[in-house]
DNA sequence: TCTGGGGTCCTAGGACCC
DNA sequence: TCTGGGGTCCTAGGACCC
């Protein structure tokens, strides 16, 4: 048996836990550059907000309901995800994080399950103030499927055991949504289940396999297993080895200058090569992409995109860095408005799995300069120490965040006062 | 003019997730 | 005026090999 958990509008309900003035107001919290809203609390939901939905769009409506807008402070969600985690990982055998917000949890050896996901949900609620909700069932989908209706039907007050259901009331319960809303059966699958008449999750578990196979790819067939209990997709503690590291960000101001440019690819390319650092990984494929601003239709589209082979495993800045920028010679195009850019690593190893080039004395050198500028950066807050080129260019490239809350729990600066 | 069978690897694009 | 970021997996098609 598995357990589904997770936090409800988990960004907008860790602002709340600093501003608790704010419990029973409409809180939005908005993506990267305040660009589209993410996340929603019930009382934004009512009144209309939907979740990816530009924020100029709404404006007007935000300020007559006076509906409280923060900036993304991923420094507090991720302090508060792993606070979450941890009091999760101190009831159950094993936890598999599936993201920021929400787990799978291994239930196998425990019993009175149901109680223990109240205990839970109560336990989160009581250590870090985050409201959350459980789904518990033999199979993933189902325990995703179970958290689902936790969430929208309030007489199971946050925490819904598939098992506790008769045969009956399962089938009732697969019955009362759409298609759509199963885990993995996003809008364009949907479409396609809905043409041939398969509107709910239970006509979807019930379908012939053969027809599926026909018209589906691998994973609906796994999905219409797992609905009817049969364990198919795998649970994982361990997470994956990951397969690339990618660091990009829209930019406040459409960018014309290389310099500009030159400075944001510099800057992803310094916190992708940390990151390789800080999972002890090595990279042997650096990528960059410069993308011009595709909703501006009067000035030229422009999307460059290469990447090179290293021919060996690296994880210093001063190299990803150097083939970034040489990308980005080759990429640039004046007379072009652009809004984004990123850097990517692929081709990812464990640092135990590669072998240092021999002869490449320099390798060692930059290993350490990296590995000073990281401690430094760590001790006097990030940025302290950065490449020249990020500093020298003007601030169009750089994110807009008006509107972020204070990191209340990793930075003493900043922590709240009573 | 006819022109096999079996396999791997890579890439691009699409779909999905949060 | 303003429109997010970071991932994974699957599939098809092409290149290449014996």
């Amino acid at each position: 048996m598995y357990a589904l958990i997770d936090g409800n509008s988990f960004y907008a309900s860790c602002e709340r836990v600093f501003r608790p003035d704010l419990r029973h107001r409409p809180v939005v919290v908005l993506s990267n550059n305040d660009g589209c809203i993410v996340t929603l609390t019930a009382e934004a939901k009512a009144l209309g907000l939907k979740r990816g939905t530009p924020l100029f769009q709404v404006k007007d409506l935000i300020k007559r309901h006076k509906v409280a807008v923060f900036s993304s402070n991923y420094e507090l969600y991720g302090d508060m995800s792993s606070r979450m985690m941890a009091i999760i990982a101190s009831f159950v055998p094993e936890v598999e994080v599936y993201s920021i917000d929400e787990c799978f949890a291994n239930l196998s050896g425990l019993k009175n399950l149901t109680s223990l996901g109240f205990e839970i949900r109560s336990k989160i609620f009581q250590w870090i103030g985050i409201p959350a909700c459980v789904g518990i069932a033999p199979t993933k989908t189902l325990a995703k499927y179970c958290n689902h209706l936790a969430k929208r039907v309030p007489a199971l007050k946050g925490v819904l055991n598939w098992n506790d259901l008769t045969p009956e009331r399962q089938k009732k319960a697969l019955a009362c949504q759409r298609v759509g809303e199963i885990w993995g059966i996003g809008a364009q699958l949907s479409r396609r289940l809905e043409k041939l008449g398969i509107l709910t999750p239970l006509d979807l578990s019930l379908a012939s396999e053969g027809l599926l196979r026909e018209c589906f790819p691998i994973n609906v067939i796994q999905t219409a297993r797992e609905l009817r209990g049969l364990e198919s997709i795998e649970f994982e503690p361990e997470a994956p080895l990951r397969q690339r590291i990618l660091r990009s960000r829209s930019f406040a101001n459409d960018v014309f200058d290389k310099n500009d440019l030159l400075s944001a690819v510099t800057m992803h390319a310094e916190e992708a090569a940390g990151v390789l650092r800080k999972e002890r990984l090595r990279a042997k494929r650096v990528g960059i992409f410069i993308l011009s601003n595709r909703f501006k239709l009067e000035s030229p589209s422009y999307v460059g995109v290469d990447s090179v082979d290293l021919g060996t495993y690296v994880c210093d800045t001063p190299t990803v860095l150097n083939h970034a920028v040489k990308l980005l010679d080759r990429l640039f195009k004046p007379g072009i408005a652009y809004k984004k850019a990123g850097v990517v690593l692929e081709d990812i190893k464990p640092q135990e799995e590669t072998a240092f080039d021999l002869f490449a004395f320099e390798d060692e050198k930059k290993s350490t300069l990296s590995a000073v500028l990281d401690d430094l950066n760590a001790k006097y807050g990030s940025g302290t120490i950065c490449f020249s080129a990020v500093k020298r260019s003007s601030e169009d490239w750089k994110m807009r965040r008006a509107m972020k809350s204070p990191s209340y729990t990793t930075r003493f600066s900043e922590v709240l006062k009573v």
